[in-house]
DNA sequence: TTTTAGTACATAGCTATACAATGTATTAAA
DNA sequence: TTTAATACATTGTATAGCTATGTACTAAAA
């Protein structure tokens, strides 16, 4: 098992949660978001980000914009109102997971589950 | 998406975690423990379960005891030496990406990333 | 006494998702 | 001028948990 594993279910999660911290990112932008945030802990791939930016879009819970700077092209992607509420629902749902984990492998650490 | 995606890469974790903990504990029993310890939040599937508990065996992690309980069998799993190192290892693991998605997620709650 | 729920094992086939590898092209720094 | 960084993308692969299904015993409820 490696850190890949873990972020399965996460990566969706994580790209709604930045985009509507920051209103608009583009792809690369995403990875070296992920990057800082994580300290340096998770690295996002273009296999990963790419695929799953294109599910996203095609699901209507984000749209993009391309922009040109200079000869490159950046493509910034930003929540659908259907994009956000769905964030809402996976960040409560992620939350939950992360604390359900917290209390069964450190019970000490959170003596009493609700 | 639902929890079953982000349990993904953290079930074995979760087995090692509980055998280490508690000696040696059967199929069945795990799954019940695993829905107490969380609350009812994770409920752990046959269809997970079992051929998790094969790959442990067959990589060395964990050994088998066969009991027979009036007609019924029961399988009790255990830890080998590798098993300890391992569920040390997997542990951390999952212990510092947990603590890194918080960060990630939750900023404010957890203020410096070290 | 029959039915239901619970206990206890197991497997075949499915699906989702992150990754490795690879590719194209521009731009800035060494 | 070569290297690293920026910026997009796709193909094929592996992993792993799930659904559905199956067998069989036991205890409680109807």
């Amino acid at each position: 098992m490696n850190t890949s594993e873990l972020l399965k279910g996460t990566l969706t999660t994580i790209i709604l949660k930045l985009l509507a911290d920051n209103g608009k990112m583009y792809g690369y932008e995403i990875t070296q978001k992920v990057k800082e945030l994580s300290g340096d802990k998770i690295l996002v791939k273009e296999g990963s980000l790419y695929p799953a930016l294109h599910k996203l879009l095609s699901d209507g819970l984000v749209e993009v914009e391309t922009v040109n700077i200079g000869k490159r092209v950046r493509k910034y992607y930003y929540l659908t109102p259907q994009g956000q509420v769905r964030k809402q629902a996976q960040f409560k749902e992620l939350q939950e997971f992360l604390q359900t984990m917290q209390h069964m492998l450190f019970p000490s650490l959170n003596p009493q589950m609700p």
